[in-house]
DNA sequence: ACAGCCACAGTTGTGCACAACTGTCTAGCT
DNA sequence: AGCTAGACAGTTGTGCACAACTGTGGCTGT
């Protein structure tokens, strides 16, 4: 049963990871036509979902011109990270989910793939484990505005990471971000998702910082 | 020069007001062929509309059925409002911006329709002015994600006061509304905005705090 | 040589016809 | 009478053709 709402999310996450992963770099232009015919459908189901993206920040339609991906507004993004801090204490203070066994296997999990992309250190990978690592602490508050809020945030400034990292040591952010998901997951052990919450906090609050520096 | 994305924008404000304002309540089926009609377009640039507000959560289409007014999900609607608390708070600390002459008019101007409000209390009338104040407490803040987030909160939950008033004190909600405004005067005075977006906190508690009851 | 204009290719926006889907009502059978 | 199947009206979703718009490149007149 793939309805048109499923198949409308399908497009949406697709292109948006696209974006967000820069296959489609700032300036890019999406051609509407081209998209349809990939994804084996016409144009009208594809503008909805541009439609949406452009709602979102990520596009931005021009008449007579294109789709153009837009451009990372570092002014914009400071505020966006501003944002972000205070909402990322507040998953820890707004319904705040208990810890069960598997929000445990899963940090465990995390850590894991944090040590593996350590032994093996990679942009692209990186930033794939930092967006599913983002879903899974908003995972821990059950506050579902929140939770949308928080990620359509984050796919906005999303982008930033991956400009930066050539200007920065690629080893030293991942062994930073392993340290980070092994702090949390003490804290999860210790059924402390405020304080987990906190520790989230401090490494978006620190991560802006080496990145602007 | 009526281009096609301000019309978009217009269509969209009409209809999440109407939204907002109960003239179209919880439940009701909004025809895309006669809205389009009335405003004298074609389904497809409408659809689009639609669309948006289905993403913001104040409509949902289903095929074969219509396209309906969401109802208000009082458990969903509470979650909504501990974030806006926050946010609220938020605004007098991120990018506050400096209270000019034009602010301090503004506020003047609107005690002196809080005061007509008094005298002559009406829900309708309540309610648009409380949207357009709520609209000037997000100016407070240069951090254009939180006005957007804000602001997309808020029409989250409008709706909930128009429900709720049958069941209050009109003249008396009217007089709190008016203290709040003359509190905020008194802040915005002496240019603390940190301390005016405190207050509008403070009151938005209450509020809930009086419906729920 | 240069400036201005026009035709054109390419893109998004719009309107319309039809497909897909849902709930209802009715006719017919048991 | 009750039940089932099927036609039907009404709605959203899709595909397509065309309108509206933009930038470019060449052509022409001076």
């Amino acid at each position: 049963m793939s309805t048109a709402a499923a198949r409308h999310q399908r497009l949406h996450s697709e292109l948006r990871e696209r974006i967000c992963l820069l296959d489609y770099p700032p300036g890019t232009k999406l051609s509407e036509e081209a998209l349809a015919a990939e994804f084996g459908t016409s144009r009208t189901p594809l503008r909805r979902v541009l439609a949406r993206l452009e709602d979102e920040g990520l596009v931005e339609s021009r008449h007579g011109i294109g789709t153009l991906v837009t451009d990372v507004d570092m002014a914009l993004m400071a505020q966006v990270y501003d944002l972000r801090l205070h909402l990322a204490a507040l998953a820890g203070q707004l319904d705040p989910l208990p810890v069960t066994p598997g929000v445990r296997a899963e940090i465990r999990d995390f850590v894991t793939r944090g040590e593996a992309l350590l032994a093996a250190p990679d942009p692209r990978a990186f930033a794939a484990l930092n967006s599913a690592y983002h879903r899974f602490g908003l995972s821990l508050t059950g506050n579902a505005p929140l939770r949308e809020t928080a990620a359509r945030l984050y796919y906005l400034t999303a982008r930033i990471w991956l400009t930066s990292i050539p200007r920065m040591n690629l080893t030293s952010e991942c062994a930073i971000f392993l340290g980070e998901m092994r702090e949390t997951e003490t804290a999860l052990a210790a059924g402390d998702t405020a304080a987990a919450a906190l520790i989230r906090r401090a490494h978006i609050s620190m991560s802006v910082h080496r990145m602007t520096r």
